[in-house]
DNA sequence: TAATAACCCAGCGTC
DNA sequence: GACGCGGGGTTATTAT
């Protein structure tokens, strides 16, 4: 491509390297990679850095961000296959031993990369960490609109994707130049293996080009969240998608069989009951079962799902189970048979084989793959498997995280922020009594419910008070609530599902309307945002990372409200994702150094690392000092992080302190 | 016409 | 409020 501006050149010999990398600080750089020998088979495993290997490295350097006068790309072979033994590649120890010393180490380069965490996974396993200042060109492109509106999603920032749209280059996509095999099967003297692999990395620095000029125009404070936050934080990313998460694969098996044998019993069970055969499916949720229970049984219908169909998730069965108590009570043992079904048959197939699949044939561990600008806040989300959503305790008598371990002598050590979003609410509503519980150290649950029950604090942290459990469990929900975008509907449904505590809506109404009371600058804060979310269509986090809300001036009410709550949530959530990745910016900068540190997942407000069990004494409150840290310096509302150790994930205990 | 793929919808797990 | 996953059910597409 453009090939009058840029010459891609094929090198392999180290000091031909070595003069193209002089006076260069700014270098993007791409790696292509195929599967092991032992995995050509698998169409994945070159993606896989436990299965995969690099095959050639492109780089473009410029002495400085503008300079792009005759820019050139090179492009490194390193496992391309040799059939004649000609000497086709570089001597691939002595390449990455030059370019760690001159790039990827060196702090005095600029690093740009096209999803930056996938060559750093590559080069965490070569033993190599690249350091800041790094430059992840699809981080940037993720906070850029793609029209104005809307950011652009994942779907949108494909290095060819963006080449069309911003540079109007159609290129060869991977297939078209390596077909069924893979990128070591090519000749790398061909020009057209060269132009593709140097095109990648040509492209990465002309969308670092491209991205810091839109920012500067556009959203300033997104040029800041590339530079300083996204980009170091892939690197973060990539130590945990790279170490994964060790599991207890014989337990994990010993868990799903029980299950199997348990589901073919309910099921046998449900048959026996019924008065006909029942179609019931996986998840008991069929067309078949609601027939049976609003045709056959003649059951109320209680519920509707958002299309208008009969609904028969767990709160409609509550529902039915209400009714026929009192008009059916032969039908409860199949209503109860039916929830206790559905439930097993989740941890079944979710949580037990679906996380069994997962498991990494080489490493014996999962490999969740993060994306960190998944959410529309700036949180992360999680997949293949999505460890952010496994359950927090039993179910139905298994502890899922239980089978998630530490490796030989290692101990999990698990940091969660506590309380992190009321305390950002506290920092953005100024509210004096929510600043006062967390400047003295209160309890924000007794507060809280001493404000919606109408009764003294003293009363409120009465133990042994017989409503304390009760009282306090309303509370937590309340205040889980409160920057969810609370109502009294809602409120109800949660506490009936979740606490089994029966409230009228009125009930509800008038604890959010104490709890606007003791926290009075709450309500104030909460229509000042929705007046300038209204005006601007736009809102933002406290480091500015905006989003966009088209609709909160359309004339759908249901539209209208949606957005409103996201314009009042997105501050609270997008600034804990801020915080959160302020932390990983400080914890990255000091992993290099102890290597007995080792991030496995992250989920929202928590990181769970693996600390070598000998180190936990040193490590331990490193990573409290540094998580705790005053993320940004406008904050003036205390952190406080909450740590817990163990062997297993599910079952981890307070630390008892140094040795 | 039958098999397969693609898509949407419900339901449910997390913070 | 923010997500991802496995399953059911329907519709569109493909092969025969």
């Amino acid at each position: 491509m453009n090939s009058q501006q840029t010459q891609y050149r094929l090198v392999t010999e180290l000091a031909e390297l070595d003069a193209y990398l002089a006076g260069a600080t700014v270098v993007a750089f791409d790696f292509e990679t195929a599967p092991q020998p032992a995995w050509q088979d698998d169409g994945t495993a070159a993606l896989d850095p436990h299965r995969g290997i690099i095959v050639g490295i492109s780089l473009t350097v410029t002495p400085t961000m503008n300079e792009n006068n005759g820019l050139q790309a090179i492009y490194i072979p390193l496992g391309h296959h040799d059939l004649a033994g000609t000497g086709l590649n570089a001597d691939a120890g002595a390449v990455l031993a030059l370019l760690r010393q001159r790039v990827f180490e060196n702090p005095a380069v600029t690093k740009i990369a096209h999803n930056l965490g996938f060559e750093a996974k590559f080069l965490l396993v070569q033993g190599i960490t690249l350091v800041p200042p790094v430059y992840d060109t699809m981080a940037g492109a993720l906070l850029m609109y793609k029209e104005e509106g809307h950011f652009r999603r994942l779907a949108d920032v494909g290095l060819k994707t963006l080449a069309r749209d911003w540079l109007g280059l159609t290129l060869p996509s991977f297939v078209d130049v390596v077909g069924i095999g893979s990128f070591a099967d090519l000749d790398p003297r061909d020009p057209a293996t060269i132009a593709y692999a140097c095109s990648d990395a040509e492209l990465a620095w002309r969308c670092y080009k491209l991205e810091n000029d839109w920012f500067q125009t556009h959203i300033p404070a997104h040029q800041r969240l590339v530079h300083a936050i996204e980009s170091p934080v892939a690197l973060f990313t990539a130590r945990m998608e790279q170490r994964g998460f060790l599991v207890d694969r014989p337990g994990l098996m010993a868990a799903a069989a029980a299950a199997e044998a348990q589901l073919a019993q309910y099921l046998s069970n449900l048959e026996t009951m019924g008065r006909r055969p029942v179609q019931v499916g996986k998840n008991a949720a069929t067309n078949d079962l609601k027939a049976y229970l609003f045709a056959d049984l003649g059951l109320p219908v209680l519920k509707q799902t958002d299309t208008g169909k009969p609904s028969v998730d767990a709160e409609a069965i509550l529902g039915l189970r209400d009714y026929c108590r009192d008009h059916a009570p032969e039908q409860l043992p199949y209503l109860e048979a039916i929830s206790a079904y559905r439930g097993l048959a989740k941890l079944h197939k979710t949580y037990l084989l679906g996380l069994a699949a997962k498991i990494n044939p080489v490493s014996g561990a999962i490999h969740t793959q993060f994306f960190q600008l998944g959410a529309e806040t700036g949180r992360f989300t999680s997949a293949h498997p999505n460890c952010q959503n496994l359950p927090a305790g039993p179910l139905y008598g298994v502890n899922v995280r239980d089978f998630l371990i530490a490796r030989p002598g290692y101990t999990l050590v698990a940091v969660d922020y506590s309380q992190i979003e009321l305390r950002i609410g506290a920092w953005f509503t100024r509210d004096p009594n929510l600043l006062a519980v967390y400047r003295e150290g209160g309890d924000i649950h007794a507060v809280t419910t001493a404000a919606v029950y109408g009764i003294t604090l003293a009363a409120a942290q009465d133990s042994s008070d017989p409503d304390y459990k009760a009282r306090r469990t309303v509370a937590k929900n309340i205040n889980f609530g409160i920057f969810y975008g609370l109502y009294p509907k809602g409120l109800r449904d949660i506490l009936r599902l979740k606490a089994g505590q029966n409230l009228s809506l009125e009930a509800c109404e008038a604890m959010i309307f104490n709890l606007k009371r003791t926290y009075p600058e709450l309500g104030p804060w909460q229509e000042q945002v929705k007046t300038a979310a209204r005006y601007r269509e736009t809102v933002d986090t406290a480091l500015g990372r905006r989003r966009c809300l088209p609709g909160i001036n359309a004339p759908e009410e249901g539209l209208q409200g949606h957005f409103e709550r996201a314009a009042l949530n997105h501050p609270i959530q997008g600034t804990a994702a801020d915080i959160l990745k302020l932390a990983m910016v400080r914890l990255e900068a000091g992993l290099t150094a102890r290597p007995f540190i080792r991030p496995l997942l992250t989920v929202h407000d928590e990181i769970v690392f693996e600390v070598e069990t000998a180190q936990l004494g040193d490590a331990i409150p490193w990573i409290v000092a540094v998580m705790a840290a005053p993320p940004f310096a406008a904050f003036d509302v205390p952190l406080a992080v909450e740590v817990t150790v163990g062997q297993r994930y599910g079952t981890l205990g307070a630390w008892a302190g140094a040795e």
